[in-house]
DNA sequence: TGCAGGTGTTTTTAGACAGCATGTC
DNA sequence: CTAAAAACACCTGCA
């Protein structure tokens, strides 16, 4: 670290005031950034580890354009980052407008024009981009953090797309990337048009060690304890130099089950005072809803003992209170799925990785060297530890090897786009033709030979022709001549952010409709899990034989082309599962009847909500009768019958309220309006009710002034 | 026949970004 | 360079 004084001729007078208020020195990433042009308006691409300072680099950059008065977008992969980052930003500048936008959380978007610096997620972006009619102006600055996603076949499209679309919209904003470490930042700092800062620093030293037969083994062996299962072995081992650990397990089962297995030994370790402490947070897990599911128990239980495990199962009140009681440092350890390797700053002093596999694609495959990186680098606490250890276990000596070949001594492997599958082109090419009516086929083709897959592959501009034309062909986009220009229901699709495929698996649902097939909720609930937005479902094989008989009897309402058989199967299961609940089952009978987690199935509603409202769109537009979809979405979103939903749209109330108010006899508004403040408050406890009765009450006759007079 | 307990075989496996503010034909 | 645990099916032995 170098004194922020000695940069003072370097760094812009306000940005230095700004920084000097909060830090008292650089770090080498943010210097080399400043050496590499950071304050003359160069793009640059920070490959570093993880807590080597790169959001501080980020920072400069932003301060920078603002006081310049330029507008910055940042923007990040995860939810839960972006909002760590804005209320990190937020509180540290408070002189600076900020906003946030993401898909759940957009009644802001109306400040975006007032805001100085706008937090967003990738997807967001994409569509505020391609969906505003002059977009967001005056941008001098555009930072994308976890830059290196890109290379996630899944979603690395999105942000290359974004980015292209960046390059082009503000040619002249400053980019910066923040990056871990990968294989070839060189080809992504040119495809970015940016000066590459690449480092291996870390404020805190990472000392790589492999366990094997009973040793720790980092150039000299180091005797551990006598135990025979390795984790256990290990966690007895921190346990008797007091500290902490994340220990990253390959499945959720395995993750719960490794918890288990490890917490008689850490209870042990206890204190009177930390169990007392361990008490009251196990019962805000047990009641994080409305009743206990058996996982909320088993959490519970774990957690007691000072262990708790973390995966996409638990809902994200119970994440954040495993997290927050990891941070004080009651919880001491924390056996996780690879959801924590990404993401929020979780720190620990050590970090166990149990296992080197995963299941891939159709076989087991060896976990990248960039997540085991990634993982590796959760160890050590900038403020606390002198030094972070990482312990990866090998069972074999084989495993030794490979672990020595791949995880220690080797290099990391480069990011490739995934930007060369049609689901993405699909998307993307619509999205460009509404983007930039008009445009031609040349200019198109152009702007794909710009993308990072792009410029590798000179024969994509064909590949791009071709889902071209399918788009022209379904009827998306118009060709006349060279010039392209988007239908209506292109337009349509693009802008509630669907492939173009599911606009086409919808809209053949909703044509049947129109030919006469009678609309029932599971047609619908069973349509919308068939499309690829819901890329995670799947089922098991008894469950498929026991789905594959219902479907028989149903009767056919999609056309069976355009979905895979099993999808279709799996979606049936997803649709009684909508079904269970809202007909007011609870997330209990969901886990033990289906084997959907909490957490998991929140997932589903949100997805479902918004793909509810994109199917009531094309009925509109289709002139189909839209109403039923609007109350479908609603008892969705909520998990009720149909008969609660006039009293769900009151403040406060929620499925349970609303149940409680009908089984009194309160069947509607007005029903309530007419009950006394008494008796809500009795049925609703004393705020809920006395809200619910000003609410009510707010727009009765009141003596004006002209009754007065 | 019923069932506890053992043994071999089959099955399963991480993750969570996006719309918009609403009831007709 | 490629896994491991849980669930299930089947078998055996005993009351």
């Amino acid at each position: 670290m170098e004194r922020l004084e000695n940069f003072k001729l370097r760094v812009p007078n306000r940005v230095y005031s700004a920084l000097a208020s909060k830090i008292a020195g650089l770090l080498l990433p943010q210097i080399l950034a400043i050496e590499a042009g950071l304050f003359k308006g160069k793009s640059i691409l920070v490959s570093a580890p993880t807590a080597s300072g790169k959001t501080l680099v980020g920072e400069m950059a932003a301060l920078n354009a603002i006081y310049s008065g330029k507008k910055v977008i940042y923007v990040a992969p995860l939810k839960a980052l972006l909002s760590e980052k804005y209320e990190e930003f937020s509180k540290d500048y408070p002189g600076i407008k900020t906003t946030i936008s993401m898909g759940d959380l957009t009644e802001n978007d109306v400040n975006l024009d007032k805001s100085d610096m706008i937090f967003v997620s990738t997807e967001k972006l994409d569509s505020l981009l391609r969906n505003s009619s002059k977009g967001i102006v005056n941008v001098g600055c555009v930072i994308y953090d976890e830059i290196h996603l890109l290379g996630d076949p899944e979603r690395g499209p999105a942000l290359e797309f974004v980015i292209s679309l960046n390059k082009r919209l503000y040619p002249k904003a400053q980019i910066i990337g923040l990056s871990a470490t990968i294989g070839n930042s060189d080809e992504i700092a040119a495809w970015l048009g940016s000066e590459l800062v690449k480092t291996d620093f870390r404020p805190v030293k990472l000392e790589k060690k492999i366990y094997f037969d009973k040793e720790l083994v980092n150039g000299k062996k180091e005797r551990v304890d006598n135990v025979d299962d390795p984790l256990l072995n290990i966690v007895i081992h921190l346990l008797k130099n007091r500290k902490q650990a994340l220990v990253f397990s390959q499945t959720k089962k395995t993750a719960v089950s490794n918890a288990k297995s490890i917490s008689q030994s850490v209870e042990k370790s206890l204190s009177e005072e930390e169990k007392k402490e361990l008490k009251k947070l196990s019962a805000d897990i047990l009641y994080a809803l409305d009743s206990p599911t058996t996982q909320c128990r088993e959490l519970s239980d774990l957690v007691l003992k000072g262990v708790a495990f973390h995966h996409a199962g638990l809902v994200y009140k119970q994440r954040k209170l495993v997290e927050q009681s990891f941070r004080q440092g009651l919880i001491k350890f924390i056996v996780s799925t690879p959801t924590l390797a990404l993401g929020v700053n979780l720190p620990a002093n050590t970090v166990v990785i149990s296992s080197i596999y995963r299941y891939g694609t159709s076989r087991m495959e060896l976990l990248p060297a960039m997540e085991v990186a990634q993982m590796s680098g959760r160890a050590g606490r900038p403020k606390y530890d002198k030094e972070g250890t990482s312990i990866i276990i090998a069972r074999t000596e084989k495993e030794l090897e490979i672990i020595r070949d791949r995880y220690i001594d080797g290099g990391i492997e480069p990011v490739e786009s995934g930007f060369n599958n049609e689901a993405s082109l699909r998307k993307y090419i619509l999205a460009l033709v509404c983007f930039e009516p008009r445009i031609s086929v040349k200019d198109l083709t152009d702007f794909f030979d710009s993308t990072f897959y792009g410029s590798r592959d000179f024969a994509f501009s064909y590949k791009v022709k071709e889902v071209l034309d399918f788009l022209v062909d379904k009827n998306f986009i118009e060709k006349t001549g060279s010039s392209l220009e988007p239908t209506d229901i292109g337009r349509l699709i693009n802008r509630l952010y669907l492939d173009p495929y599911t606009g086409l698996l919808f809209l053949g649902f909703l044509e049947k409709m129109k030919k006469g097939m009678e609309y029932d909720d599971f047609k619908a609930l069973h349509i919308i899990f068939c499309s690829q937005e819901f890329k995670f479902i799947r089922i098991s094989q008894p469950e498929a034989a026991k789905y594959e008989e219902d479907s028989f009897s149903m009767s056919l309402h999609i056309d069976e082309s355009l979905v895979p058989y099993d999808r279709y199967i799996a979606a049936i299961k997803m649709a009684r599962v909508m079904e269970e609940w809202i007909s007011e089952k609870k997330e209990a009978f969901i886990e033990e009847e289906y084997g959907v987690l909490p957490g998991e199935f929140y997932g589903l509603i949100e997805n479902a909500r918004w793909l509810l409202y994109a199917l009531r769109e094309l009925a509109r537009f289709s002139g189909v009768k839209a109403s039923e979809f609007s109350k479908l979405s609603v008892r969705v979103t909520h998990g009720i019958k149909e008969e609660l939903l006039p009293l769900i749209s009151l403040p406060n109330i929620g499925r349970v309220r609303a149940r409680r108010l009908y089984a009194n006899g309160m069947k509607s508004e007005s029903d309530i309006k007419s009950s006394s403040q008494e008796r809500l408050v009795k049925l609703l406890g004393q705020a809920v009710g006395t809200d619910l009765y000003k609410y009510l009450h707010k727009d009765d006759v009141q003596p004006t002034l002209k009754d007065v007079v």
